[in-house]
DNA sequence: CTGTATCCGCTATGATACTG
DNA sequence: CAGTATCATAGCGGATACAG
């Protein structure tokens, strides 16, 4: 059931995204997770606050925010400024690696918002179908 | 809270990515779920039938293929055509309509593939900073 | 303002067994 | 072969309260 692997020195190098145990996969769940989509393209258009994330982003909560900044920040998509004010400040922004990123979302983002009439089309189709 | 409708008449035709209930969040949700985008670009390659993509996507159960192959065909990107031989046999294609959005998908993953490597090194450094 | 901590329900997912 | 049905469960994600 599990992969053949092809040989024992199979590296990192560019991994099989097929592959159960891939790193690949991880990744790609970080960026097209339910929030993180959202939050990299966001980031294309400018830096924002917190706050601003969380009142443009609709329906996310603090808790989700916060959770997937800090992973983007991890894998290093997205820089964290705090500015030592009061009340405190922090501004988010996409680093040159993840801008590299965000092109790529955004490739597809926006590919799906001209084409979601069409989808939803579709899916009506599909229901008649079956009825 | 929600946001700001600019008029009255706004219509599916662009929708708004950052409105909780924009459809295309929705689509986009099928397209970058788990499995979703791993199907779709594996099915870039070629035409497939049911068991050789359980096959190939190390670590999917029959249940979430079924699943993802049923929500991606409803949509209109994957095409499913049924062989009455015995046993039966089921083939599952990219539409033409599949075709345009997984080239965008793969535009992302074949970038994350290419990247993987440098995105573990940035997590590495982050767990180091708060040890 | 920018988070973190806690509780907790719900859903997505997996394992297994079964059907046409 | 190509699924579906059922059950069990982990963890996502929301609500709330609280902290720096």
């Amino acid at each position: 059931m599990p992969w053949p692997k092809s040989t024992k020195t199979v590296r990192i190098r560019k991994g099989n995204l097929y592959a159960a145990d891939c790193p690949t996969r991880i990744v790609l769940d970080d960026v097209t997770s339910r929030w993180g989509s959202l939050v990299i393209v966001l980031l294309l258009e400018q830096t924002y606050r917190f706050s601003e994330l969380a009142y443009r982003i609709g329906g996310i909560s603090e808790k989700m925010l916060a959770q997937t900044l800090r992973v983007l920040e991890e894998d290093g998509f997205v820089l964290r400024e705090v500015f030592p004010t009061k009340p405190p400040r922090v501004e988010y922004s996409l680093t040159p690696f993840g801008q590299e990123l965000a092109e790529r979302v955004q490739y597809l983002t926006s590919w799906v918002e001209n084409n979601v009439a069409k989808v939803m089309g579709n899916r009506e189709k599909s229901r008649q179908m079956s009825a």
